[in-house]
DNA sequence: ATAGCTGCAAATGCTTTGCAAGGCC
DNA sequence: GGCCTTGCAAAGCATTTGCAGCTAT
């Protein structure tokens, strides 16, 4: 859990347990989409004792210093992802499944200029699936 | 409120008051943008006297007759869309405000397929802008 | 007549907040 | 020590649901 510390000193956050142990979680290798109430059960699963309030306010945390990017492609929850790089989503409407699409595999191209006074912050594309 | 009578009735759906009313809000021309919230308020201040719960039930009967199309882009609240045509939106993080961007004007190429024992239902783009 | 609607209030599900106790630097 | 964190319970929102009374067809 070593480089875990470093991630989370560098992002200058301070080396709780249960941030700590969240992280080894998160961050543990592959990109993962998690949402609030899964997070809190997987660490429920693995002996983690945490609140479910802290595990919101660890997401948020982790969000704020770049840990992590929010996703919305579900209006009744917030979704997180580890991968924080550019790119898409696969939503599965089914099973609520969400799989990233990397971004060099879709391209598109935007014409119109955004509206007055505002500026692109940035472009998200959900694909929908439905299970065949 | 005649052609809103025909196009109710064409869907299959009994002209009640509120229905009616509603409809009458929201197909009045030109595209619009709603929340429930927003279109609760909406009717009171024309004097419309709907509840919470009814203009939700009427949102979501819309929808299913496809009078209207759900987006999900902000994941505090749902908007609905009196633009059932296939088209991607701005949304404006600030202030909330969602405009449509024609469809024509915005071009996507899925290269990679659908995860398994999926089909594509749809894709949505949003692009999220921020005030300047 | 009757299947479908409406409205209210209560319930639900996700998320946030207030605050006292505890832990990191 | 001081400030940040945690955990719990309570509060907050958006949304849904149960149900009795009403209404379009």
């Amino acid at each position: 859990m070593d480089h875990i510390d470093e991630l989370l000193a560098s992002r200058g956050l301070r080396l709780t347990r249960q941030r700590r142990q969240l992280a080894g979680l998160l961050f543990r290798g592959g990109d993962r989409h998690v949402t609030a109430e899964m997070l809190a059960r997987e660490a429920r699963q693995s002996g983690i004792r945490v609140s479910l309030a802290t595990v919101y306010n660890t997401l948020h945390q982790f969000t704020r210093v770049d840990l992590l990017r929010r996703i919305n492609v579900d209006s009744a929850r917030t979704w997180f992802d580890t991968n924080t790089t550019v790119h898409h989503h696969f939503f599965n409407t089914g099973s609520l499944e969400l799989t990233d699409i990397p971004e060099d595999r879709v391209s598109v191209d935007v014409l119109p200029a955004p509206p007055d006074g505002t500026t692109i912050d940035h472009v998200d594309v959900v694909i929908r699936v439905i299970p065949r």
